[in-house]
DNA sequence: CACCAGGCAAGTA
DNA sequence: TACTTGCATGGT
């Protein structure tokens, strides 16, 4: 029985080890500044990574990724130019929120925010429209290097079909299970998240594929 | 052709 | 509270 719970309990753990033995480190997030990974992390809701890129890239061209800039330019423009990743209408609405969010609560000023004590930032960005659960925490992981769990469909996926979970599940909770095993590192959260996503890509599609997973017999 | 991808908010009962 | 629907492009 305490072998059995202990088991469970290490489970976590064990998957990490697993998965970086196998991958190594995957060096997240894909961007070279905070405002890029707040863009991406926005951008990427429900849409594949490459998309994303496309629509980064064109804002690069553009002279588009700082907050002065895209304060300043209309939604209606901001659209055409991050159309490659879907849902452009209300994504450019949602950067903006953003945006706005940032001059009027931390006077422009990523620093400022980052100084912030983790809840009340995390309530706080939140409570920007087109930002939920999983935006929030890719935020304040990857933008802010705080030590948050990030969970996405990936990692929901994965829960359930290792039978960690069963149904579907809240976002807390699957938060939870990773954060109560293991230590609050933002480096680990980091690579671990980076990790599922990988795993997930490859062995965890709605189709699974398990065939070589790293993760078989876990 | 159908299905999916690193979600979220708004509407309905 | 617990479902359902709209949003939309590009790859497989």
């Amino acid at each position: 029985m305490n072998k059995v719970i202990s088991l469970r309990r290490r489970r976590i753990p064990l998957m990490y080890k697993r998965l970086f033995a196998f991958y190594g480190p995957q060096k997240w997030w894909p961007a070279k500044t905070r405002l890029e990974v707040i863009v991406g992390a926005i951008l990427t809701q429900n849409t594949n990574w490459g998309n994303v890129e496309r629509a980064i890239v064109s804002l690069q061209r553009e002279n588009l990724l700082s907050l002065e800039r895209l304060r300043k330019i209309s939604s209606s423009v901001l659209a055409r130019h991050i159309r490659s990743c879907g849902y452009y209408n209300i994504k450019a609405r949602r950067l903006k929120n953003f945006v706005d969010f940032v001059f009027c609560q931390y006077d422009g000023s990523l620093e400022r925010m980052r100084r912030q004590p983790l809840v009340r930032l995390r309530e706080h960005i939140l409570s920007v429209n087109g930002v939920g659960p999983e935006t929030a925490d890719s935020i304040l992981l990857y933008a802010f290097r705080k030590p948050i769990f990030v969970v996405d469909a990936y990692t929901q996926r994965i829960l359930r079909r290792h039978g960690i979970i069963n149904g579907p599940q809240d976002y807390h909770q699957m938060q939870q299970i990773f954060m109560r095993r293991l230590p609050r590192e933002p480096q680990l959260f980091n690579e671990y998240h980076a990790l599922l996503v990988r795993v997930g890509k490859d062995y965890c599609r709605t189709q699974p594929r398990c065939g070589q997973c790293p993760l078989k017999g876990l």
